[in-house]
DNA sequence: CTTGTCTATGAAACGAGTTGCATAGCAGGA
DNA sequence: TCCTGCTATGCAACTCGTTTCATAGACAAG
């Protein structure tokens, strides 16, 4: 059950709503983990129950209230424990891997427009990953600086996904030119 | 439900029993799909009430029978037609990116031992997949044959996950860098 | 003044995936 | 003989994740 122990992060990186929590699930975290917010609020209410999390109300103009949540000291131990156990290495589920096999037995020429839109994808996540790490990574706080210890850990991280998109579209290019060249062999 | 497809597509290459699956998706399929056997046995029953897969009950001397499946018409043409449909690239769940952020807040040294384990596991599955590809994908049917699309796509598959464990390879030892940097720094 | 969009929260139902347990034949070794 | 291990199949209970729907205040555009 690792959405609990993202949200942790997430929470002590930085109070907030289940709102706020979604959105930041759709950018930042969401490059290592996604969850949408029915998911979120459920968790939300299970762990205040447990003592994990403390709430705030608060109210807003403009805008309906929220409810503000932090974590409790329960919750910084069971995110160390967590911490302190050993995880196995993720399990991969890869839709298009299983497609790319299946075309065997279907038209292989039928799979390259969808490749392609997966191609687009993940170049537009780079480009997404790139300009963030140009936004938070450069400047002042350059290389050598002592630093704070989140920071250099949220960029080894951001470099990481940015490795992945990159690994991805090399090897989406691979897949293209084995189908084109399939297509021409016929 | 792709696990449903990931099963045409290997009855596909080779029918076979529910056990049989579940070690193919020990093996080659589970570089890119993971399942258990419970899954598989339960999927089989539902796509063998539905007319996707013929059953052929087969007697084995020194061991029990089994059941052999092999996909029926109605079977391909369901693979067909989500072939046809297009899916969204993968969203990604990786527990170890959420501890590195979550290490922030811990003891950041406490981190390297998982971390070495994870390049351990990796650079096996590396190795494992090179000796694969050894194995399967040098000799005869060299580049420039035409050979059968199925082995082709197969290689192809293959060098995603080859190209995907030296990516990770390559991240790892950066995150290990960066914890042992910020130790130092301390 | 209606429609649409954004913030904000949640219930209900369903489907996918995991864990633990049960059964059973056969083989080989202590 | 008993224990372990491999092949082979399956049930039950549970947790996790997705989809659909509902509510409600504020604001802007038409």
């Amino acid at each position: 059950m690792a959405l609990e122990h993202a949200i942790l992060v997430s929470l002590l990186e930085k109070p907030g709503s289940g709102y706020e929590l979604a959105r930041r699930f759709e950018r930042s975290i969401g490059y290592f983990w996604t969850a949408t917010h029915q998911q979120i609020y459920r968790v939300l209410k299970r762990m205040e129950g447990d003592g994990r999390l403390d709430v705030r109300e608060v109210p807003q103009q403009g805008r309906p209230d929220k409810k503000e949540y932090s974590v409790a000291a329960p919750g910084r131990a069971a995110l160390s424990d967590w911490l302190h156990e050993p995880i196995e290495p993720e399990s991969v589920r890869h839709d298009l891997a299983v497609k790319i096999r299946g075309a065997a037995f279907d038209d292989p020429a039928a799979l390259i427009r969808e490749v392609e839109r997966h191609h687009r994808a993940h170049s537009d996540r780079l480009a997404h990953y790139l300009a963030g790490e140009r936004r938070d990574f450069t400047g002042p706080e350059a290389p050598g600086t002592p630093g704070d210890a989140g920071r250099e850990l949220q960029h080894v991280v951001l470099r990481g996904g940015i490795a992945y998109e990159r690994m991805t579209i090399a090897w989406l290019d691979d897949v293209l030119a084995t189908l084109h060249r399939l297509r021409a062999g016929h």
